[in-house]
DNA sequence: TATTTTAATTAAACACTGTTTAATTAAAAT
DNA sequence: ATTTTAATTAAACAGTGTTTAATTAAAATA
């Protein structure tokens, strides 16, 4: 058989992004598959490949989405509140909340690996920027007297101690309440780290 | 062909670890499978199989084997140093210095999942909370007056910081070079957490 | 010592995986 | 009306971990 046009490229693009996102609801990153997926969607592997390259690229076209997601998130949780300190409070809870309510869309994120030679596309690691910056937009306004470089350290460290948090919370090291605590431990990490920092 | 006994049980699972721990001084962990590890050392997947259970309980053991390297150098450092807080930065160099050096061995640690329905063997998150106790018996040396739960806080704090900047360093998100940065960045979480808290 | 039982080892089959190839055929361009 | 283009698929390919059945050497038993 051959050539159906019952959806147009932009179309199977959009429905297989759907589909992938229903599946994440309830199954893990490691139960999906590009053959699963193609069943869902009613197309077949090849035509899948056809549009997004290779299955990496799909799952990157799903992960660009939840970027998007969270960075949408971040934009409304930065604005409503007025505080610098709080802002930056209210981005890393925003961090956990999806990590917590969308685990399996979080994960994605990170247990994809590009493959072999290949590199991270722009447009990807744009994303990634683009939520740094607002990191530092807060520590900006927080101490403006430091440096770009010193700023940069702090948003790392920051960064990368809400990252671990998260991980902890979604692979239930926490004892109690996975979103409860975790934000317990962002609360100390950012209280006691800034208090010192600045 | 049956029944060889070149080796026992024993020898072929020491040949088995050996022979992975090789492999992944040069290759990465996606690059693993259970049919090339069988090819190297010398027997068929399904004679490893008998032997760990399942692929997956292969690459527990070598985790497990990593994991006790990392505590030899843990106890080591901490011998090493007399202060506490020297002690805690000097645990976390360790933790740094491994999952630079050893990166495939480190990542492997995280990158492993259970299948789905198997729990953890005890034995293995015996290892993992050994590591924990260190790093808590270090605060309680800082911090006596501290009741036992604000240090678990502390504890998963700095571990969630210092695994997160550890990802960063290997996945070279870090400008520089990956391990001098990633000393600076733990440096900073350790000193400005730890000034605030106590 | 001869015989039976046990278990180590393998080849082959199984059910998957992502990707490539070649063929079909509908749509677009000429 | 004809040619070109490209969407779509089935089938093949090379890989994965695991299971099954057969072989056979070693250990246990008689």
């Amino acid at each position: 058989m051959a050539r159906r046009y019952d959806h147009s490229r932009e179309e199977i693009q959009q429905l297989t992004l759907e589909k992938v996102s229903e599946i994440l609801k309830t199954e893990s990153v490691h139960s999906l598959s590009l053959r699963k997926i193609a069943k869902v969607v009613g197309y077949t592997p090849a035509t899948l490949i056809n549009i997004f390259g290779n299955y990496s690229g799909l799952l990157l076209a799903v992960n660009a989405e939840s970027l998007d997601e969270l960075h949408e998130l971040s934009i409304t949780a930065l604005a409503s509140e007025a505080n610098a300190l709080k802002k930056l409070h209210a981005l890393a809870n925003v961090y956990l909340s999806y990590a917590c309510e969308h685990t399996h869309r979080w994960q994605l994120i990170f247990d994809h690996r590009m493959p072999e030679g290949e590199e991270v596309p722009h447009w990807h690691q744009q994303r990634i920027d683009l939520m740094f910056s607002l990191l530092d937009g807060c520590l900006q306004i927080i101490a403006p007297e430091k440096s770009s470089s010193e700023r940069e350290t702090a948003t790392r460290v920051l960064w990368a101690g809400v990252h671990g948090i998260c991980l902890l919370a979604t692979e239930d090291k926490l004892f109690s309440k996975a979103h409860a605590s975790g934000e317990m431990l962002i609360q100390s990490l950012i209280d006691n780290y800034l208090n010192s920092w600045c």
